[in-house]
DNA sequence: GTCTATAATTTGATAGAC
DNA sequence: GTCTATCAAATTATAGAC
């Protein structure tokens, strides 16, 4: 992949996690990397495929920075998870990129929509796998929904209080 | 306020939990009630103008489902919050109107902004007077945090179980 | 309250030269 | 890979008649 077309999928990446699937234009990003908009068509066909690819990289980057450490214990899984949540506020200040799209799952395309489905798919199995036991599916499931409330609240918020209290009780 | 005023707000709420503040337009309301974009704009004025009013009356009914009945225990209040987003999924299929606007922060004006920041105060407020003792405010949070991500996978999953999983711990 | 008409802008996307 | 030029469509919004 071109160095072109990676800063222009991290610009996308910033505005929708900022503002939704609607919160960026092609002409916005091409002016920001001081380019024309039909340079950008160059490298991505259309916005859908251009957003289900960052949505994509976005996935890989996340389960990249959950990977299991030698030796972990079941709380370990959930605090690395926590973890990168908590990141995406205060080093970002964005929300997760999924968690956008999901609440805006009626905008997608099925290419985008297919992406944010097996994200979430895949967090459930891998959180399941790593916590283990009876309740481990309904704890995984209680994790992401939690982490993915919390960011939100944060961010409405304006205050890391928020996320640190609403995910006090995990793990 | 007219019928007419009232079947807009309707429609553009469901839009708005369906696919976000981007997901429709004066045009598309207009064509769904059989008159034109001119007319709406006589209603409401601006799009932001309408989306806050939208905004504030979900506000407004949500409150008055979870109003707490005589007598009520800690654990009521969070059933109360829990019934009335879990109806949103298996009665309307979709969003709370709040956590699509809270993910989309940054495409909103000030005043739909602000009423979707009020809406959140109000439930963590709400919340911690009912569940009272020393964590409560903790608890309010993780209870909001927990609900609007759980209705957001239960989406994204298309399956009620999603959500029931994700806040079986909650009360 | 609703209409016609229209302005002003933005958007996603394409054709073809360099 | 980037450009110019352009298209077709959609968007928010306004003016003014009925």
């Amino acid at each position: 992949m071109s160095e072109t077309a990676s800063r222009l999928m991290d610009l996308a990446e910033t505005h929708i996690r900022e503002a939704g699937y609607a919160g960026f234009s092609f002409r916005e990003l091409a002016a920001q990397i001081g380019i024309k908009s039909a340079s950008v068509h160059h490298h991505f066909p259309t916005k859908a495929i251009m957003v289900a690819a960052v949505a994509r990289r976005y996935g890989e980057r996340f389960f990249a920075k959950v990977a299991p450490k030698s030796g972990e214990g079941a709380n370990d899984a959930i605090d690395l998870y926590k973890s990168a949540f908590r990141e995406a506020f205060v080093c970002d200040g964005l929300m997760c990129l999924h968690g956008v799209l999901g609440t805006e799952a009626g905008a997608l395309t099925p290419e985008v929509s297919e992406e944010v489905v097996s994200f979430f798919q895949r967090c459930i199995d891998d959180l399941s796998r790593r916590i283990g036991g009876p309740e481990a599916e309904a704890r995984a499931f209680n994790v992401m929904a939690t982490l993915e409330g919390a960011l939100m609240l944060a961010r409405a918020y304006g205050r890391i209080d928020a996320f640190d209290q609403a995910v006090a009780n995990l793990a």
